[in-house]
DNA sequence: TCGCAATTCGGTCGAACGTCCGATTAATGT
DNA sequence: ACATTAATCGGACGTTCGACCGAATTGCGA
């Protein structure tokens, strides 16, 4: 006998696996892939454990799953900060912006990615995921602030070839921004748009 | 009964602690923190188990030992890539020639960087350490090519906010290198040197 | 040479882990 | 209605983990 309704059905507005894979998404993004156990993840779902099993299989398979929605939402966000402002200093400018409020308001987006990225380097069950990531990313970036311009190159470095430096820098300087929660340091964000200067 | 000399002194020119701190090194910096255990590192140095509690209290404490080598290591090489030119340009030249050999010929030393820098973000124990060593770098990266030649702004940017983009682009340009060996990937580390153009 | 401290050793402890299983309950189709 | 499948449950399995212990061995100063 049990208070709520039926329960193949969803409750609370989500089925069971999709309960499970948000308490995955927010167990992981708070403690790191390296100290959440599937007991932990049960719990934070109010789950037994073995629903954990039936639904994704193994934990590679769950936080494979994990990954996947992050990549979907770095890549919505991301086009999202890079399609109104039309001259490559707006877009980048909107672009910086973008990664400065999730660093202050939402950083476990960014400690995810830079936890999967540093499983990645490990396990090539991953590294496939988050190379495709990355290169999606920058695509999307040579795309929306090259492409659309007809900008080819830029002081002898191809669109290509700057998408992935913007790119990197933004990883690069959010991490020393997440560790050393200076303000001074988000600065260094901005100093990206130096390309077009 | 064995068969090399005593034991308290060193063998093979090197202590039992040296032993076990160089396999930690080892273990850590091919197979990531994460999935390595103390056994691992015991088998790895010859030496049982016991010993690593012995000389270094508990995994934690011998971890940051092998963070200490680390930073070390880094600040030496960093400094000694920047040393001998000159202008600004040739001496950015020199710190991406550095990261792009080591990146080549020795990524486990920048796996070890990424690896850790993950352990900080969420280990208060070792974002004091790491964050540490991101302002060591930065501050040596302003100190040769920005402070030596009395450049205060560039562009309406600190030396110290160009210098941590500049680590920043290495590292972020960095991890995509080592996740898809592309070698025209490694251009984009080349196109930090826009700066200065 | 003796005695003490430092070191080395093998082994064990409890806890935590991922996975798997059989039984029970709920939903579906005929 | 009944049979079949899907879902849920609690529990147990074997393994691995870090930490710890007491005993044995070695090095060293008195």
């Amino acid at each position: 006998m049990r208070g709520e309704g039926t329960l193949l059905t969803e409750t609370n507005g989500q089925t069971q696996s999709e309960k499970i894979l948000l308490a995955a998404y927010m167990c992981i993004s708070t403690r790191g892939y390296a100290t959440v156990s599937m007991r932990d993840i049960a719990d934070e779902a109010g789950v037994v454990l073995s629903q954990l099993n039936y639904y994704f299989k193994n934990k590679e398979g769950l936080f494979k799953e994990v990954v996947g929605i992050m990549i979907s939402k770095y890549l919505k966000e991301i086009e999202e900060s890079l399609k109104q402002k039309n001259s490559p200093q707006k877009k980048i400018e909107g672009l910086i912006n973008y990664f400065k409020n999730m660093l202050q308001l939402n950083p476990e987006l960014f400690k995810l990615l830079y936890d999967f990225t540093g499983l990645a380097i490990w396990s090539p069950v991953f590294s496939g995921l988050l190379s495709e990531l990355f290169k999606d990313l920058s695509g999307i970036i040579e795309k929306y602030i090259f492409n659309d311009l007809q900008i080819k190159d830029l002081k002898g470095y191809s669109a290509k070839t700057l998408s992935r430096l913007i790119l990197g820098s933004m990883f690069g300087t959010g991490i020393q921004v997440l560790l050393d929660q200076d303000e001074e340091l988000s600065e260094a964000l901005n100093a990206m748009q130096i390309i077009f200067e």
